[in-house]
DNA sequence: AATACGGGGTG
DNA sequence: CACCCAGTATT
């Protein structure tokens, strides 16, 4: 859950993570709908999918005690080098180091490294460096802990804290008034704007004293919010109008859609894309083909109290939420 | 080496 | 608005 999220988004969920899925084996048998359900909010959905997975390889292949061997743990899918050793670090005080956003700029610092730290040669170096910092025997997990959280509350990416830095005698960067400058800048990240569509397609031939359904489906796998329910949507490209925008998506539904009134505009982002969704109300010409849709289609007919069950995309739910 | 993947917090 | 967050997997 820590991976490229701050500890403070992460709180919540995890705590009501851990009374749904108190251990391995009650994650490992979950259905991946009840997951992403507790995911949801969150982002990098995959990290949830990786993690189920991991929980389903750790019951079939360790009898359900997780590894304590770092290649072992490694091997587990979602878990990265970082991920590794925070885990064994941490968990059983084993002797190796962690380089993420804190540690990244901390020990950037610490010696006053001019090149950015994401660059290959500064990676090296800096795992070098957390490597060779580490306490030569007992409390490397402590450490780890001690580096991040100086990176989190004191030498923070804008004003670094220095006058409360524990280690400030010892930095090089705050010894040459650099820590302003260090770390080096990243490349800047070309952002792309984007305009895409959202359809509410309201059941037809409802009865009146029927709660009135919706169109959604999962996204498949490989696509943005793999696993989350979501509306009719463009998706992948920028669309300039609503009419494109339902042509394209009627051919993922297989039948035509009218295009109805404006619903609302919502704004969000997706790494490095600015998207600005709107969101039209449209329908289904044709009330037969709207309930005879053959088996393989992923489109089903939900109701607002249905969606509160479903994981859906923060757009999604505010969607969702205007229906309700 | 570059890119995709989310959403929220912060200055 | 731009940058960043207790990164990983894929191309």
């Amino acid at each position: 859950m820590l991976q490229q999220t701050q500890v403070k988004t992460v709180l919540p969920y995890y705590d009501r993570f851990l009374k749904t899925f108190p251990d391995v084996f009650k994650l490992a048998e979950a259905e991946e709908a009840t997951l992403m359900q507790h995911w949801e909010g969150l982002g990098y959905y995959r990290r949830a999918r990786s993690m189920h997975a991991a929980a389903k390889r750790i019951v079939e292949d360790h009898d359900g005690v997780f590894p304590s061997d770092f290649d072992e743990v490694l091997a587990l899918p979602g878990i990265g080098r970082y991920t590794a050793g925070a885990i064994l670090s941490i968990s059983g005080d084993q002797r190796f180091p962690v380089l993420e956003g804190n540690t990244q700029r901390v020990f950037s610092r610490w010696v006053a490294l001019r090149r950015p730290p994401t660059e290959t040669q500064s990676t090296k170096l800096l795992w070098q460096i957390a490597e060779s910092m580490l306490p030569p025997k007992k409390g490397s997990g402590l450490f780890n802990q001690a580096a991040m959280e100086l990176g989190a509350l004191v030498c923070t990416p804008k004003n670094p804290n220095c006058g409360e830095c524990p280690v400030r005698k010892h930095c090089a960067a705050h010894r040459f008034g650099k820590e302003a400058e260090i770390p080096g800048k990243l490349a800047k990240i070309k952002y792309e704007s984007r305009r895409e569509y959202a359809f509410v397609v309201r059941e037809a031939g409802a009865g009146d004293d029927e709660p009135p359904r919706y169109l959604m489906r999962a996204l498949p796998e490989g696509v943005r919010w793999s696993g989350l329910w979501d509306f009719p949507r463009t998706i992948e490209r920028s669309i300039d109008s609503v009419e494109e925008a339902a042509v394209e998506v009627s051919v993922s539904l297989n039948q035509p859609l009218q295009i109805g009134e404006p619903l609302t505009r919502i704004k969000h982002a997706v790494t490095k894309y600015r998207i600005e969704l709107q969101v039209h109300h449209a329908d289904l010409p044709s009330p037969s083909a709207s309930q005879n849709h053959d088996s393989e289609s992923p489109w089903k007919f939900v109701t607002a109290k249905e969606m509160k069950k479903l994981p859906l995309s923060v757009t999604g739910r505010k969607i969702a939420k205007l229906l309700d």
